[in-house]
DNA sequence: GTGGTCTAGACCACC
DNA sequence: GTGGTCTAGACCACA
């Protein structure tokens, strides 16, 4: 049992909020985002920990980068940051809500009744 | 953005793990719990903490205290446990799981096929 | 001008070295490869440097990792190795070749002419 | 596996370096180039290793000397020093990318194609 | 000033 | 034992 802790990688945490930027249009496409090591300063990180998050992005094209100038937010940040999130979801959140669904003995039909009922409201 | 960090109250997720300890069958009805202080000093935490996951249980009808004696897991503990993580199911992370769903725009039928393929598996 | 440098990377150098070996055969499909800081030792390298290699590779799917065990070679490395350094080849080297062959003066028939004879030999 | 180094002969680079300024016309004929214990100061190098250079291209008729005044760019150096980059191209560099051509099985006139490609841009 | 790489050393989880 | 992450601090090239 583990506590008041958070397990994943603050590389991968500093993305995710990346991430949450970007989805909420907080940062379009072609805004510079802050440079490695402000961001560091600003979120008390080391700088090779916002700069492994920042080549994490650069790799899935979520941002790139201008030599000497810094970081910007890509074309289709948006629709691939969709993308991934629902990779992400799919692969990683659903089995462990189908894993509960299960143990707990619910019916899949009444998962569909209260996804139906939510959207009501 | 914040890191390292779980906001959960640390006496539930201690509630949380006896849950689980019961769920799996590891905790059986009649046995004896850790005792306050040895759980405590176990998982370094502060005996006030645990004893307050132990009096939630204990509302809960989840354990009962013999004076002087120790704690033990309720007769009708397992069920209770999946009645109540049903409702936090239910109630907490469905409506997260749900919000994804429209936010990533994957259709309700969709997550049933899924569903079915990974009971197949 | 610089001398005595090489300014590619050495996490690239290694992973480099790396493809060098599976194409070659050297390290087939499955072979477990050296443990992160075996090679480091053997190398002169800093740990962190041939971990980077090993998640550059990694991600490029050409090895995988068992937790606890070590890194091995993917199953279609040969091939995908493959892959990669034709598309170095086409994007990184070619270029520079054609940049020459216009400052040089050469016309590309006079190229093809000199490979069907180099063929030929 | 070797890191961080560059066999070729550093007086050898020193001429590459000459034959860059030549071929940009940074250097033109007549012009005086930096004396042998300048140059070496500049690029950090040992004095004996320029003069090796400026030996090696004087050899070649792309420099001359006027005693007790210093080295000067010769007035075919232009054309010579294309010659020999067009040697040292096709000699060294060249058979390099045909067997890669063979090594990764790309057809000549896909080169050939990419060259025409190239040069519409 | 920017990012990019590397080292040294530490601590962790998993097996 | 394995990899995985993080920190601290350094040096470099590019602009």
């Amino acid at each position: 049992m583990e506590f008041a802790k958070n397990n994943k990688a603050i590389y991968l945490q500093i993305a995710d909020g990346i991430f949450e930027n970007i989805l909420s249009k907080k940062w379009m496409p072609e805004d510079r985002i802050p440079s490695v090591r402000d961001f560091a300063v600003n979120i008390e990180v080391n700088p090779n920990t916002v700069m492994r998050a920042y080549t994490y992005l650069q790799e899935k094209e979520i941002i790139y980068n201008q030599r000497g100038i810094g970081f910007f937010v890509s074309d289709g940040a948006y629709e691939k940051s969709i993308n991934i999130r629902k990779t992400q979801f799919v692969e990683n959140e659903l089995p462990n809500v189908f894993k509960n669904i299960d143990l707990l003995g619910i019916d899949i039909t009444e998962i569909e009744r209260l996804y139906n009922l939510s959207r009501k409201r």
